[in-house]
This record gives C-alpha cells, structure tokens and sequence, in this order.
DNA sequence: CGCCGGACGTGTTACGTATAACGTCGCGGG
DNA sequence: CCCGCGACGTTATACGTAACACGTCCGGCG
C-alpha cells in the first residue's frame, strides 16, 4: 500500500489522476470510463490507469450520478426480510448486480399496521429501478407512482403497472405435489392456505383445485393460516379435529407451516407419515430440520432474485425480454406416505 | 413497457421551489434543512414548505453528498444473509438508520474461497461508515484500511482497530446453559462448536471451560461442525459414537446444528431428552419447529443491529460512548432433561 | 499545393445542493 | 444624528464527474 502519509486520506480525484499521469482530468475520465474506446491512445491511457492504481483512485459516486443521473442502485421491497426465502432472493439479486456494478437496497415493507414508512425515505437513496414482491402489497401504490422501472416478482399477469415481470412456475410446482399425493392414494387433502392476499398464494389454491377436479373421491378442504409455526399449528389443529372424515393429507403453503403442522399432528396422537402426509413449499433449510424431512416444493429462490435483477437491468437497457416462468422441483421426502385406507398396490413411499 | 416516451416529470430541484415561493434557492435550502432556525422569516419558511409540498419536491441525494461529503449510509457487512440471525440483525439496524435518515447497504462477506469481492465496488455507494460482524473476517481487512468508522459487532476487545463495538453477553448466556445442564445433573458434556475462527465463538468455548471448571466429575469434549443441520448431524454422531462414556448433553452453537443433532440422536435409538439433551444457541424460528422444542439461548438480534447502528451513529457524532453488553437470555424447553444416570434428587426437569 | 478528415487531446460546462460571505433594512443607544 | 447590530435574504461558489465542442497535428488525395 502507497498512501501512506496523508492522515486523512483525502481521497484522490480524478483531477489528482490526471495530474500524476500528465494528462486532462476529461482523459482520465474518457480511459477510466470504459466507453470511447479510440479515444485515447494505448500509451497514455495505460499511464492514466496506471495512475489511477498507484493513487487508489475511486471515483466519486455521488458526483457521477449528480452528472449522469443515474445512480446504480436498485430497490428491493420485501415482505419482510427474516425469511430465509426472501433473504436468498436478496443475495440472487445481489450477485447479479454486482456484476454489472449495481447495488442493491432493501425496503422490508412493514408488515404490521401503520402506515408504510415512504419508502424512498426510507431507503435514503435514489434509485434506477425498483424489484417488489408482490406479497409487498402495502408499499406498491407509492411505488407505482413514481413512474421507476419496476420488476414485479410473481405477480398477477394482468397487472400492468409493471415494466416486467418475473415468476415462479408456482402452478407447476402444485401440480406436481398433487399428483404425488394422489399418486400415494390421497383422496382428502386439506390446504393450510396462506391468509395473504397475494397472487402467488391465490396460484396455488386455484392450481391445487384444478388437479384434483378430475379426480373421483377427492375431497378439498382450505383452512387459512398465517405464515407461522404457530399459525400453522393451529391451523392444522382445526383442520384434523373438524367435523367430517379427517383428510389424510396437509398441503401446506410454506415449509413453516408445515413445521407447525406437523407439532400438531403428533400432539393428536397421530404419526407422520404413516397417519397424515404433510407437505411443505419453498424448501428452506428448515425442511430438513425437522423429523421425518418435510416433502416439499423446492423454489430456486436465488435465482429467482437473479432473474428479477437482469429483468430489471435489460429494461434499463431498453431491451425489456419477457424470462420464462422459473421452473420449480418436487422434493419427496419423509413426510409423505401412501394413507392409513390405501391398500397395497402402490408399494413406493418415500 | 410503459415509459417508452419517457414523460419523466423532471423531478423539481430546490431551484424550481424557489421559483413557485419566490425567495432564492439559498432560501429553500435553508428552511428545508432544518437547522438555522431563525434564518428565514416564518411567513417564507411557510411559503416554501408549501411549495415543496406543491411540487413533490425531493432533495436530489447525489448533489447532497457531492457538496456535504456525507452520504448518510452505512454499511453492513455479514457472513451471510441466508442465516435468519443476521436477517434480523439487518432489520434492527435498518430501522435506527431510517430514524436517523440513513440507509444501511449489506455486504454479504462471500463464504465460499475465492478473492472477497471488494466492499466497496459490490456496495456501489458511498459510505459513511461500516458495521461489521467478527464472522465476515475476510472483507475486514480492506475495511479496516478504508479509515472509515467502524463499529464491530461482537469483536475482540483487544482488537483496537474499531472505532466502537457492540458485544452479546455471549458469555453469560454459556454460564447460564452450562448451570442449566449440570443443574439438571448433567457431567458429561460434549461442545458441538462452530469450526468458525470467531471471537463469539471462541469466547463460547472459554466461558464453557470455565463454568465446568470446579465441577468435580465435569467431562467436557469438543467436537467440531460447520453451521449447517447436515454438519451438526455428522459431527453429534461422532460425539456419541466415539470411545468412552457417551455424553449425556450436546451444546449446539447454534440452533442449526442442534437441529442435526437431534437428528443424530434419534437415528442412533435414543430419545431427547431422556437419553441425551440438546441445547442451541440464536432461539432461530427453528428452535420451536423441531420436535421436542430446543432449550438455548436467546440472542436479541435486532436489538443487537440496532445496537450497532446507534453506536456507529454515535461515532460520527462524536459522541461514541461504550455501551454495555446486551444480555441475552435462557430459554429452557423440551430438549433438555436429568441425564438417565442421575438420582432424581432434583425433580425439577422442564 | 491546398484541403479534408481522422486521430487524439483539452477546455469548458452543467448537474443540484449547502453554506460562506455579503448586503440591506430598521431600530435603539450613545 | 449616526453608528452598529441583529434579523432576514441573496449572491456566489465549490463539490467531482461526464461529455460536448473545439482545437491541433498529420497523412493522403485531388
């Protein structure tokens, strides 16, 4: 390391550059700005680059972007950040920027009451474009307003506020945990449904109730849940205990749930798998915490993040492609099993 | 697909409130900055609060820092987001920021190998100051040379180079699990500890010696594990596995690595917590997914990030005073139990 | 030989804000 | 009466960068 003396670093410019190398400051920033290729010849930019290294020279981001008008961040609006699941969409998204020398801030949207703090506010940056949840309802009007690219992730198709979109194959996913199910021989599935009004969660009770449609004897129950162990030991708890035949399976909404449906299970008195199939989604590392591991719906949440922060910069870029639907990935494990009445015909559990 | 004839409504500069209130630009940024009380005549100030309100007037954040120099964020940097802890260390020290007007910008220090990709190009913002768990070790050094304030997060004491820290009473809380265990009759005790080069873990391991130390018949071995559930479950089959008396109690670092442990311990025919207790560490949403619920060790992890952003806010006050360690609190559940061995003098198991 | 154009650099400007420096005005005390 | 001072405003400037608009030099073509 050079910059030795100098106790208050006083970080150099690009004049000091120019300066050292004996050159113009706007040669510093025509070599050092990557664009103009032609513009300087071999010798001097190697003299400005070697400057720039021997100096440690870093350009000054808040004058390039009060020059440009850009400022290479981009915000992230999270339903809330404690889940593993979003905190993975956050590091895919991250590394995607990083590579083209974006950043990245987050918004947690509150998700208690009150009103939703400003998010610009809040995220005391100014931003190029805007990545939002769309389980992050609360701060999306204001979003919307102010006229950002914004990429929505998992959203309703429909909604045209949204420069671009990015989405889960969540109606796979469902079908996919059906069939494996039904496969098994389940008849009555109850669905511990996410109490939250979000088009991904709205996917899935409408893709779980178009596959058992044609199935003759299937019974489909919803019983609503906030997205807790808690939550979802309850929810289970009125579902097993309700009038009517008890269903053999619990399809749930979120491998959290699906933890606490599974406490509730066995505090009845009853065995996973062998008494109720209890199913999961997302596939976080709780999944394989609990005992016997949770089936579940594996989403590739990093890339999905990844997927939403190209989505974004190739609208920036002017180049707005429509991505595919993200493939998603059944993941049986030990918490499914064929159900108490089946009878043998189907010997593959597990 | 819809700013294509990019109608941006060119955001209103503190020039064009001027203009709306009929006083100078100096005006408005006198009013609007808030200091200065009684520079500016109540009936103008008024003027111009009107006029920004009229025109959805925002400070443009770039020209800002250009001229004070300061760019009110902060930067966190963390071993990896994906972990819950730090999902909500995050939270906590966003929300004082957003108090304060600051923004805080994550640095996920890279866990794999590899050459840590520079703090400051990924942060893609300039900085004020950093926030720095002990765990991201490897992005320390080029932060410690940056000369920007920096608070570590349960840190060294000894290490001088931090402008403040912020420390768990990590310590107490081992004392606190360690009287629980021998409380219940606990002697032989082997420490699943995180194969982590970290003062938080290191300071686990020296408190635990010491809390068994005048214990006559205390046993305490030490086996290694990474932090993940997989990790736990090889290492507490090693633990129990191993020659000599089996332990009758495993300390997690952490409630992950309980989790695999549990694992272990039933795949080996023994029962938690007659046979073997568990103890974790974080009180993570985990610890009350797995079945029995986890006795550990509550970890205040949005009190700590907020901990840490008062302190650094503190020291670009100048005013950084020391606060003290924030406790941390045992929470006794299931999985921990008398040892099968011990006489039931003490009745007194969860 | 004169002129044109490409290659290579440089001077200059503007981005929007905060604040130092500089008036101006009215009033009260000397 | 005049000076000075406090209250109120304004003018001017600098922050560091990107990029436009000009040179200047030189080789080649008519």
């Amino acid at each position: 390391m050079t910059s030795h003396e100098a106790p208050p670093p006083a970080r150099a410019t690009s004049r000091d550059v120019a300066r050292a190398a004996g050159v113009s400051q706007a040669a510093v920033s025509l070599v050092l700005g990557g664009k103009w290729p032609g513009r300087v010849s071999a010798a001097k930019a190697e003299a400005v680059r070697a400057a720039a290294r021997e100096l440690g020279y870093r350009p000054n981001l808040a004058a390039r972007s009060l020059r440009t008008g850009r400022t290479r961040t981009a915000l992230l609006v999270v339903p809330a950040l404690t889940t593993e699941f979003f905190a993975r969409v956050y590091t895919g998204a991250a590394r995607i920027a990083a590579d083209h020398d974006f950043g990245v801030v987050l918004y947690p949207s509150p998700e208690g009451t009150g009103p939703a703090r400003d998010p610009f506010a809040s995220a005391s940056a100014a931003l190029d474009g805007v990545i939002a949840s769309s389980m992050a309802a609360g701060a999306l009007t204001a979003l919307r307003a102010a006229g950002l690219p914004l990429v929505m992730l998992d959203s309703d198709p429909g909604d045209t506020a949204a420069s671009a979109a990015v989405n889960l194959d969540i109606a796979d996913g469902v079908r996919q945990l059906a069939a494996h199910l039904t496969g098994l021989g389940h008849r009555r599935i109850t669905h511990l449904a996410a109490d939250v009004d979000s088009w991904t969660f709205a996917v899935r009770a409408r893709a779980l109730r178009a596959a058992l449609a044609g199935l003759p004897g299937a019974v489909l129950h919803r019983q609503p849940t906030a997205l807790s162990v808690e939550a979802g030991l309850r929810a289970a708890h009125t579902a097993l205990t309700g009038p009517g035949p008890r269903p053999t399976a619990l399809l749930c909404d979120d491998d959290v749930v699906a933890a606490g449906a599974c406490k509730a299970v066995r505090r009845l008195g009853l065995r996973i798998p062998e008494d109720i199939s209890v199913t999961g989604f997302d596939d976080l590392a709780l999944a394989v915490a609990v005992e016997p591991e949770l089936t579940t719906v594996r989403l590739p949440a990093e890339e999905f993040g990844a997927a939403g922060m190209r989505a974004l910069l190739a609208v920036l870029d002017g180049t707005p492609a429509e991505p595919p639907a993200l493939p998603v990935t059944l993941v049986p494990r030990g918490s499914t099993a064929p159900p108490p009445a089946a009878n043998a015909t189907r010997p593959g559990g597990r």
